[in-house]
DNA sequence: ACCATTGATGTAATCGATTACAGAAGCTGT
DNA sequence: ACAGCTTCTGTAATCGATTACATCAATGGT
């Protein structure tokens, strides 16, 4: 098989490239890399024999020359809110791209599978790192992490010791909810929390407990139900809130998915939104305005919870000191913004 | 700034491990890439030292010299539907990763930045292309296959003359949505359709009249509406189809999302579904399963069009010839499934 | 007129693997 | 014991760029 299918000819080198334009192979790079070391005359000869030629220089000889690739490797995990993160990835993107480097994005699917991804990062190819769920892909008694690679974690927790982080200031988000419920004078709150032991359920659950400590409300003003941040288990929080004998008249829901499904269900069972009942759901996906009612929400960062991981890998690249760009705990919290739709009102 | 942060080692080259195990390089590739030339003895040696030091080869290096890669790279137009295009290139992963290769997606912005994953295909190294919008990044006087790279479009119909393609037969699944709606007894139908000369809007809307026709109906028996695929097309169309006299209690719209607004916006103006109309969607989004009721819809064979179009780009990269893999149109056609649910019954 | 200095360019080593070819070692049959 | 094989392993060329160092020309100062 022909390796190029363009008429047969093959790639152009930087050989064929000297030869052109009558100079020596370091003329012709150092006309790409360093152009004011030459006499203007020469470059401009070099320039057009690599206009002539269609001459784009081969970077794996390049890398492996010099030893320093630009490419980052993204990682994300299979088991994702899709358009929740192609916002961020589109944060990540561009400000890669601004910097000179070009994202690539591995899914992890499980174990075979992801040793790939250890391999590719270990060989050579790629620059940086970041991950979109605070997971690296593992293998028995192999780390991403071997081959030394600045590696940095956006919208999750690392769960990884030390990693540097850039995610949602989760606590805080969480009162924004009470807070916001609160406001509208509503005095007890039922609340559709995340799956046990996941890493923003803990923090933004501690986040509603002291909003409402602070509030001077007492702890049974809340009404708490276990839930998963899934579409069923906003069906199952609101078929345990229509059960309840005294309802709480404001809900606050994990995420936006549950929340609708929070909605769908309750006004199937004849209760109106927000007449009601109000409630608010966090993520700020697409979804949560386009729904009946819409949506009231905390909205994350997406795009600059990407961007500013990215930002902070390309600085660590450039090879700036750790602790001149993260604070000692490593993490860099961003703000959620409060999103005040219609399934939220005054209580009566 | 040291390269590497493990302890200050630095990676294991080959040479390392041909000094560790008492051998030559040409035997720790040898060990490594073609075990059954070695004695066994000396394989072991070998294996055992990569282990000891952790060797992973540097396939910047092997690139370079055998001039093939194991990389595919994907492109993802940015204004995209991010849940549908989730689960294709999921079945593109799976099916890359069976055959050893490594996806990595470069999404297509804008000029500049498609600048840049044009020069990593021109780089080496990429091995293979796919697209799955149909469209290629450009550049003045550039195209991304000028290196010469074997590439397959999925899911879309390919911009680019003779790029070989694998995709929905929206002729075929247009006709369905016809179909199933008449054989409720529905006898005139309301289209709200995609954007004006959108190929699959044009393959659809052909197969769309076809069915009319087939059944017996005339052209009167079909109202069209023109939409855009998106939500805000969706309640523009059933704006429309309130302001008609005499509606039909058939609706076939181009997407799911426009579906769904158009059942929004029909039941807020107190129309009833099913029970005054009954609609189909096209695509099969999750939501479509959440939203209330539940939509009837056809289901696109998501991860099944990413998996033959990967499998098509591995075995073009294999070296198959084209004419063994293709019929002569260039395009695989696959079959989308009718899924009945609530949204449609009989005409009463 | 001559040496020192600067600037522009060329020569060749280098990155880390793969692999053609050569050479060594072990067998077999006579 | 030796030619003729086979089987295994080592030596060195190679992929295409970058870049340290060498070379050469031009310039300036005295």
């Amino acid at each position: 098989m022909r390796k190029t299918m363009n008429g047969g000819r093959r790639a152009p080198k930087i050989g064929d490239v000297a030869r052109a334009a009558g100079v020596s192979v370091a003329t012709v790079s150092r006309a790409l890399s360093a152009p004011d070391k030459l006499k203007s005359e020469t470059r401009e000869k070099v320039m057009a024999a690599v206009a002539e030629l269609g001459y784009t220089p081969n970077s794996v000889a390049r890398q492996l020359r010099v030893g320093s690739s630009r490419l980052v490797l993204v990682i994300v995990p299979r088991r994702t809110n899709p358009p929740f993160f192609s916002e961020v990835l589109h944060g990540i993107d561009v400000t890669l791209a601004e910097a000179g480097y070009v994202l690539i994005t591995g899914y992890m699917e499980g174990r075979e599978h992801d040793l790939r991804l250890i391999e590719l990062a270990a060989s050579g190819h790629v620059a940086g790192l970041l991950t979109i769920s605070g997971e690296l892909p593992r293998a028995p008694g192999r780390s991403i992490l071997d081959a030394g690679l600045p590696a940095v974690a956006v919208c999750a927790d690392p769960k990884v010791d030390g990693l540097p982080a850039v995610l949602l200031d989760d606590e805080r988000a969480a009162a924004m909810q009470v807070e916001h419920l609160l406001s509208l004078g509503h005095r007890r709150l039922f609340y559709v929390s995340g799956p046990a032991g996941n890493y923003n359920e803990v923090t933004r659950h501690r986040g509603i407990v002291r909003a409402i400590e602070k509030a001077g409300l007492g702890r049974n003003a809340l009404v708490e139900h276990r839930g998963d941040y899934t579409f069923a288990g906003g069906v199952a929080g609101a078929d345990a809130y229509l059960a309840l004998a005294d309802r709480p008249t404001g809900v606050v829901c994990g995420n936006d998915e549950s929340a609708i499904a929070f909605v769908k269900t309750v006004r199937a069972a004849g209760l109106r939104v927000p007449e009601d009942l109000s409630l608010i759901g966090f993520d700020g996906i697409e979804l949560a305005d386009f729904c009946e009612p819409t949506l009231s929400t905390i909205a994350q960062p997406r795009f600059a919870l990407g961007a500013t991981g990215a930002r902070l890998l390309v600085d660590l690249l450039a090879g700036a000191d750790r602790a001149d760009l993260l604070p000692r705990s490593g993490k860099i919290l961003m703000q959620g913004r409060l999103l005040a739709r219609d399934s939220s009102r005054a209580a009566n």
